[in-house]
DNA sequence: CGGCATCCTGTATGATACTG
DNA sequence: CAGTATCATACAGGATGCCG
């Protein structure tokens, strides 16, 4: 089935699309702020528990609960770890999973920076050259897609 | 202030980030299952209250209120629309600002794609050249950039 | 058709305190 | 440092019914 997204050129059946809809998948796995929040910290370098706490903001129960889950679906690994001399430790670290949902959290960055008054912008951009970075679609031939040229299908 | 990210390579100071952080304005403004789904049927071509309601599967209270809170974000426009002889009719229209999620709701779905076995995959391409497209992170010089390679600064 | 009002349940999150 | 336990609040969202 396929889609011509944008001002309803073209469309599809009329079927709802289910709780199977990758999108809605998501939203149930990590849609919750303080995911978002952790994921954030994780992207910043933070691996240990009471630094996801301090710096976002969450109470402990919160963060104690949302890594957890973030554990369990598989975005963050929970690793023992024991510098010498010291006691035994854990650090949470990003998966392959959790690499994964970096253009989501930034694109959330993007919209703020740009469409909403009460953020504090941040700015994105590339170590190797020093350009700035955004976050978007483009397709294999190097092209960046705007909404009006995107096709979708299932 | 300059963030390396990745691994802790380099690190900001450890003040929290506060609530004007873009992210979480972000999350606080559209981070639910329901506003992002009434943003996946309007990228579909949806305009009209009831399609929103029996396409997303929400109730028609919870369509109401999402699309009430999207329209006082600006993300959508309710229009008022009157057909030749017909009544009048409001219709729900993506603003630019609505326009400008669309990195956000479809990196979610590429995330579930690659990620999650739950999910039931889409696949994006481009409608000019037929090339699959993804959401990335890139640079002014067309550079695709992976995590290990951004810097973030406020 | 396009909603709004009401009631109800579950979850997200905060506050506070306590433990190994 | 890394949590757990308990209590309380707010909001998301479903179910049902009403209204212009």
């Amino acid at each position: 089935m396929h889609v011509q997204l944008a001002g309803g050129l073209a469309r599809r059946g009329s079927e709802p699309l289910g709780d199977r809809c990758p999108i809605d998948v998501a939203m149930q796995a990590i849609g919750t702020r303080s995911a978002i929040l952790v994921l954030r910290e994780a992207y910043y370098g933070v691996t240990r528990f009471d630094e996801f706490a301090a710096r976002t903001g969450l109470t402990e129960a919160t963060t104690a609960g949302r890594l957890k889950a973030l554990v369990e679906q598989g975005v963050l690994e929970k690793l023992p770890y024991q510098e010498p001399g010291q006691r035994k430790r854990y650090e949470y670290k990003l998966t392959a999973s959790g690499d994964a949902l970096m253009p989501v959290v930034f694109a959330l960055a993007q919209w703020s920076n740009e469409h909403h008054v009460a953020a504090a912008p941040i700015e994105l951009s590339h170590a190797g050259c020093g350009a700035p970075v955004t976050i978007k679609a483009e397709c294999g031939e190097g092209h960046t897609v705007e909404m009006e040229q995107l096709t979708v299908s299932s």
